[in-house]
DNA sequence: ATATTTGTACGATTTTTTTCGTATATGTTG
DNA sequence: CAACATATACGAAAAAAATCGTACAAATAT
Protein backbone atom coordinates (compact mmCIF):
# COMPACT_ATOMS: atom_id res chain seq x y z
CA UNK A 1 0.00 0.00 0.00
CA UNK A 2 1.95 2.79 -1.54
CA UNK A 3 0.55 6.04 -0.14
CA UNK A 4 1.66 8.86 -1.64
CA UNK A 5 2.45 11.45 1.11
CA UNK A 6 1.06 15.24 0.56
CA UNK A 7 3.23 18.34 0.31
CA UNK A 8 3.96 18.90 4.19
CA UNK A 9 4.33 15.25 4.51
CA UNK A 10 7.44 15.06 1.97
CA UNK A 11 9.13 17.92 3.89
CA UNK A 12 9.06 16.11 7.44
CA UNK A 13 9.97 12.70 5.23
CA UNK A 14 12.91 14.48 3.35
CA UNK A 15 14.03 16.11 6.55
CA UNK A 16 14.06 12.25 8.28
CA UNK A 17 15.72 10.66 5.10
CA UNK A 18 18.40 13.02 6.13
CA UNK A 19 19.10 12.72 9.35
CA UNK A 20 18.15 9.45 9.57
CA UNK A 21 15.90 9.40 12.80
CA UNK A 22 14.54 12.75 14.69
CA UNK A 23 12.29 13.72 17.03
CA UNK A 24 9.34 16.11 16.47
CA UNK A 25 11.63 19.25 18.07
CA UNK A 26 14.40 18.28 15.64
CA UNK A 27 11.81 18.43 12.89
CA UNK A 28 9.95 20.98 13.87
CA UNK A 29 13.04 23.52 14.52
CA UNK A 30 14.04 22.79 11.06
CA UNK A 31 10.58 23.74 9.25
CA UNK A 32 10.67 26.51 11.28
CA UNK A 33 13.49 28.30 9.46
CA UNK A 34 11.63 28.57 6.27
CA UNK A 35 7.76 27.81 7.60
CA UNK A 36 5.80 29.53 10.31
CA UNK A 37 3.90 26.65 12.09
CA UNK A 38 3.03 25.87 15.15
CA UNK A 39 4.99 22.73 17.34
CA UNK A 40 1.92 21.04 17.35
CA UNK A 41 0.95 20.92 13.77
CA UNK A 42 4.45 19.57 13.17
CA UNK A 43 3.82 16.80 15.75
CA UNK A 44 0.42 16.14 14.17
CA UNK A 45 1.33 15.81 10.98
CA UNK A 46 4.03 13.06 12.22
CA UNK A 47 1.38 11.49 13.86
CA UNK A 48 -0.46 11.17 11.15
CA UNK A 49 2.51 10.27 8.92
CA UNK A 50 2.72 7.23 11.50
CA UNK A 51 -0.64 5.79 11.13
CA UNK A 52 0.02 6.05 7.55
CA UNK A 53 2.68 3.88 7.98
CA UNK A 54 5.42 7.16 6.37
CA UNK A 55 7.33 6.96 9.21
CA UNK A 56 8.05 4.30 12.73
CA UNK A 57 9.04 5.53 15.83
CA UNK A 58 10.43 4.10 19.01
CA UNK A 59 8.27 5.55 21.91
CA UNK A 60 10.32 4.13 24.68
CA UNK A 61 11.16 7.24 25.95
CA UNK A 62 9.01 10.03 26.29
CA UNK A 63 10.37 12.21 23.69
CA UNK A 64 10.00 9.50 20.62
CA UNK A 65 12.24 8.97 17.81
CA UNK A 66 10.91 8.99 14.73
CA UNK A 67 12.47 7.03 11.44
CA UNK A 68 11.03 7.43 7.72
CA UNK A 69 10.13 4.04 7.14
CA UNK A 70 9.86 4.24 3.48
CA UNK A 71 12.56 3.90 0.96
CA UNK A 72 13.80 7.13 -0.31
CA UNK A 73 14.27 6.12 -3.82
CA UNK A 74 11.36 3.91 -4.31
CA UNK A 75 9.27 7.09 -3.00
CA UNK A 76 10.64 9.52 -5.31
CA UNK A 77 10.44 6.97 -8.17
CA UNK A 78 6.52 7.28 -7.64
CA UNK A 79 6.55 10.84 -6.97
CA UNK A 80 8.76 11.49 -10.05
CA UNK A 81 6.42 8.90 -11.92
CA UNK A 82 3.12 11.20 -11.09
CA UNK A 83 5.21 14.56 -11.67
CA UNK A 84 6.36 13.79 -14.96
CA UNK A 85 2.81 12.02 -16.32
CA UNK A 86 1.39 15.28 -14.68
CA UNK A 87 3.43 18.38 -15.90
CA UNK A 88 5.48 16.61 -18.80
CA UNK A 89 3.07 14.89 -20.52
CA UNK A 90 4.98 11.84 -19.40
CA UNK A 91 7.77 12.89 -21.26
CA UNK A 92 11.29 12.42 -19.52
CA UNK A 93 13.24 14.31 -21.51
CA UNK A 94 10.91 17.14 -21.07
CA UNK A 95 11.14 16.85 -17.30
CA UNK A 96 15.00 16.40 -17.75
CA UNK A 97 15.62 19.17 -19.74
CA UNK A 98 13.52 21.99 -17.44
CA UNK A 99 15.15 20.91 -14.15
CA UNK A 100 19.06 20.58 -15.59
CA UNK A 101 17.91 24.02 -17.24
CA UNK A 102 17.24 25.23 -14.14
CA UNK A 103 18.79 23.23 -11.14
CA UNK A 104 22.17 24.32 -12.07
CA UNK A 105 24.40 21.44 -11.66
CA UNK A 106 27.78 21.01 -11.13
CA UNK A 107 30.78 20.08 -13.60
CA UNK A 108 30.53 16.54 -11.41
CA UNK A 109 27.54 15.92 -11.50
CA UNK A 110 26.74 16.56 -15.01
CA UNK A 111 29.58 14.16 -15.57
CA UNK A 112 27.65 11.86 -13.50
CA UNK A 113 24.53 12.54 -15.25
CA UNK A 114 26.29 11.31 -19.14
CA UNK A 115 27.90 8.49 -17.31
CA UNK A 116 23.96 7.11 -16.41
CA UNK A 117 22.64 8.18 -19.73
CA UNK A 118 25.96 6.26 -21.46
CA UNK A 119 25.08 3.22 -19.27
CA UNK A 120 21.12 3.62 -20.07
CA UNK A 121 22.32 3.12 -24.10
CA UNK A 122 24.04 0.59 -23.37
CA UNK A 123 21.00 -1.69 -22.00
CA UNK A 124 18.93 -0.96 -25.25
CA UNK B 1 0.88 36.49 -10.04
CA UNK B 2 2.25 33.00 -10.35
CA UNK B 3 -0.55 30.80 -9.09
CA UNK B 4 0.17 27.44 -9.00
CA UNK B 5 -2.06 24.92 -10.58
CA UNK B 6 -3.07 22.16 -8.63
CA UNK B 7 -2.96 18.75 -9.61
CA UNK B 8 -6.38 18.66 -11.42
CA UNK B 9 -5.87 22.31 -12.92
CA UNK B 10 -2.32 20.85 -14.32
CA UNK B 11 -3.92 17.69 -16.57
CA UNK B 12 -6.79 20.30 -18.11
CA UNK B 13 -3.94 22.77 -18.59
CA UNK B 14 -1.73 19.83 -20.28
CA UNK B 15 -4.41 19.39 -22.04
CA UNK B 16 -5.33 22.78 -22.95
CA UNK B 17 -1.23 23.25 -23.77
CA UNK B 18 -1.54 19.82 -26.55
CA UNK B 19 -4.67 21.34 -27.93
CA UNK B 20 -4.05 25.01 -28.14
CA UNK B 21 -7.87 25.42 -27.47
CA UNK B 22 -10.92 23.01 -26.45
CA UNK B 23 -14.40 23.34 -25.19
CA UNK B 24 -15.34 21.81 -21.69
CA UNK B 25 -16.44 19.03 -23.36
CA UNK B 26 -13.32 18.29 -25.39
CA UNK B 27 -11.13 18.28 -22.34
CA UNK B 28 -14.10 16.30 -20.57
CA UNK B 29 -13.91 13.63 -22.98
CA UNK B 30 -10.64 13.20 -22.43
CA UNK B 31 -9.82 13.00 -18.85
CA UNK B 32 -12.91 10.90 -19.07
CA UNK B 33 -10.47 8.07 -20.90
CA UNK B 34 -8.22 8.19 -17.21
CA UNK B 35 -10.51 9.31 -14.68
CA UNK B 36 -14.06 8.75 -13.60
CA UNK B 37 -15.34 12.11 -13.13
CA UNK B 38 -18.66 13.74 -14.06
CA UNK B 39 -18.93 16.65 -16.73
CA UNK B 40 -19.83 19.66 -14.22
CA UNK B 41 -16.89 19.10 -12.26
CA UNK B 42 -14.80 19.89 -15.11
CA UNK B 43 -16.68 22.03 -15.84
CA UNK B 44 -16.56 24.05 -12.75
CA UNK B 45 -12.85 23.11 -12.70
CA UNK B 46 -12.36 25.34 -15.94
CA UNK B 47 -14.13 28.11 -14.16
CA UNK B 48 -11.92 28.60 -11.22
CA UNK B 49 -9.24 28.45 -13.34
CA UNK B 50 -10.50 30.99 -15.77
CA UNK B 51 -11.08 33.04 -12.24
CA UNK B 52 -7.75 32.41 -11.43
CA UNK B 53 -6.75 33.09 -14.90
CA UNK B 54 -4.92 30.01 -15.29
CA UNK B 55 -7.29 30.28 -18.98
CA UNK B 56 -8.50 32.34 -20.71
CA UNK B 57 -11.42 31.87 -22.55
CA UNK B 58 -14.08 33.10 -25.96
CA UNK B 59 -17.42 32.88 -24.67
CA UNK B 60 -19.18 34.59 -28.06
CA UNK B 61 -20.65 31.59 -28.80
CA UNK B 62 -22.96 29.19 -26.55
CA UNK B 63 -20.29 27.06 -26.45
CA UNK B 64 -17.57 28.54 -24.94
CA UNK B 65 -13.66 28.14 -26.36
CA UNK B 66 -11.11 27.66 -23.68
CA UNK B 67 -7.19 28.82 -23.99
CA UNK B 68 -4.27 28.15 -21.56
CA UNK B 69 -3.37 31.67 -20.97
CA UNK B 70 -0.22 31.03 -18.91
CA UNK B 71 3.32 29.76 -20.75
CA UNK B 72 3.53 26.29 -20.76
CA UNK B 73 7.70 26.56 -19.94
CA UNK B 74 7.18 28.91 -17.46
CA UNK B 75 4.75 27.19 -15.18
CA UNK B 76 6.92 24.26 -15.72
CA UNK B 77 9.90 25.35 -14.47
CA UNK B 78 7.64 27.02 -11.20
CA UNK B 79 6.60 23.44 -11.03
CA UNK B 80 10.23 21.30 -11.38
CA UNK B 81 11.55 23.94 -9.00
CA UNK B 82 8.69 23.36 -6.46
CA UNK B 83 8.98 19.39 -6.49
CA UNK B 84 13.01 19.62 -7.20
CA UNK B 85 13.17 21.30 -3.37
CA UNK B 86 10.55 19.07 -2.23
CA UNK B 87 11.26 15.79 -3.46
CA UNK B 88 14.78 15.64 -3.91
CA UNK B 89 16.45 18.17 -1.48
CA UNK B 90 16.89 20.65 -4.36
CA UNK B 91 19.31 18.03 -6.33
CA UNK B 92 18.42 18.38 -9.66
CA UNK B 93 21.12 15.48 -10.41
CA UNK B 94 18.94 13.13 -8.20
CA UNK B 95 15.57 14.41 -9.61
CA UNK B 96 17.14 13.97 -13.25
CA UNK B 97 18.81 10.46 -12.74
CA UNK B 98 15.60 9.66 -11.08
CA UNK B 99 13.25 10.24 -14.25
CA UNK B 100 15.61 8.72 -16.64
CA UNK B 101 15.75 5.66 -14.98
CA UNK B 102 12.28 5.61 -15.17
CA UNK B 103 11.23 7.22 -18.28
CA UNK B 104 12.57 4.86 -20.87
CA UNK B 105 14.11 7.60 -23.28
CA UNK B 106 14.53 6.89 -26.88
CA UNK B 107 17.95 7.20 -28.27
CA UNK B 108 17.11 10.10 -29.85
CA UNK B 109 15.98 11.70 -26.58
CA UNK B 110 19.18 10.33 -24.77
CA UNK B 111 20.91 12.24 -27.46
CA UNK B 112 19.46 15.55 -26.96
CA UNK B 113 20.35 15.35 -23.70
CA UNK B 114 23.80 14.74 -24.12
CA UNK B 115 23.58 17.87 -26.44
CA UNK B 116 22.16 20.11 -24.01
CA UNK B 117 24.53 19.15 -21.46
CA UNK B 118 27.46 19.45 -23.49
CA UNK B 119 25.97 23.03 -24.25
CA UNK B 120 25.68 23.41 -20.17
CA UNK B 121 28.71 22.68 -19.75
CA UNK B 122 30.02 25.26 -22.29
CA UNK B 123 28.23 28.05 -20.50
CA UNK B 124 30.46 27.03 -17.36
C1' DA C 1 -44.12 22.99 -31.33
C1' DT C 2 -42.59 20.09 -28.15
C1' DA C 3 -39.26 16.95 -26.24
C1' DT C 4 -34.60 16.08 -25.77
C1' DT C 5 -29.97 17.21 -25.67
C1' DT C 6 -26.28 20.23 -24.61
C1' DG C 7 -24.53 24.08 -22.63
C1' DT C 8 -23.31 27.47 -18.51
C1' DA C 9 -23.80 29.16 -13.72
C1' DC C 10 -23.35 28.47 -9.19
C1' DG C 11 -24.36 27.08 -4.52
C1' DA C 12 -23.56 23.42 -1.53
C1' DT C 13 -21.43 19.30 -0.06
C1' DT C 14 -17.71 16.18 0.50
C1' DT C 15 -13.07 15.04 0.88
C1' DT C 16 -8.42 16.06 1.84
C1' DT C 17 -4.96 18.57 4.08
C1' DT C 18 -3.32 21.69 7.43
C1' DT C 19 -3.55 24.02 11.67
C1' DC C 20 -4.23 24.61 16.39
C1' DG C 21 -6.23 24.50 21.26
C1' DT C 22 -6.64 21.99 25.31
C1' DA C 23 -5.91 18.15 28.42
C1' DT C 24 -2.67 15.67 30.68
C1' DA C 25 1.71 13.46 31.98
C1' DT C 26 6.46 13.83 32.83
C1' DG C 27 10.64 16.10 33.42
C1' DT C 28 13.50 20.23 35.20
C1' DT C 29 14.86 23.99 38.02
C1' DG C 30 15.02 27.30 41.66
C1' DC D 1 8.11 20.69 46.50
C1' DA D 2 6.22 24.16 43.60
C1' DA D 3 6.49 26.53 39.35
C1' DC D 4 7.71 26.03 34.83
C1' DA D 5 8.98 23.80 30.61
C1' DT D 6 8.40 20.12 27.40
C1' DA D 7 6.27 16.09 25.72
C1' DT D 8 2.22 13.40 23.54
C1' DA D 9 -2.71 12.71 22.39
C1' DC D 10 -6.56 14.00 20.19
C1' DG D 11 -10.66 16.44 18.85
C1' DA D 12 -12.08 19.97 16.20
C1' DA D 13 -11.78 23.94 13.31
C1' DA D 14 -10.08 26.10 9.20
C1' DA D 15 -8.50 26.04 4.60
C1' DA D 16 -7.99 24.05 0.19
C1' DA D 17 -9.51 21.16 -3.43
C1' DA D 18 -12.75 18.37 -5.81
C1' DT D 19 -17.37 16.86 -6.75
C1' DC D 20 -21.98 17.24 -7.84
C1' DG D 21 -26.98 18.63 -8.11
C1' DT D 22 -30.15 21.74 -9.78
C1' DA D 23 -31.76 25.64 -12.35
C1' DC D 24 -32.23 27.51 -16.47
C1' DA D 25 -31.17 28.97 -21.41
C1' DA D 26 -30.29 27.74 -26.07
C1' DA D 27 -29.87 24.45 -29.80
C1' DT D 28 -31.41 20.24 -32.04
C1' DA D 29 -34.31 16.53 -33.28
C1' DT D 30 -38.75 14.31 -33.67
Amino acid sequence: MNTKPTESELEILSLLWQLKKATVREIHEKLAESKDTGYTTTLKLMQIMHAKGLVSRDDASRTHIYFPSVDEKATQMGLVNNFMHAAFGGSAKNLVMQALGQGNPSKEEIEEIRAFLDQLENEK
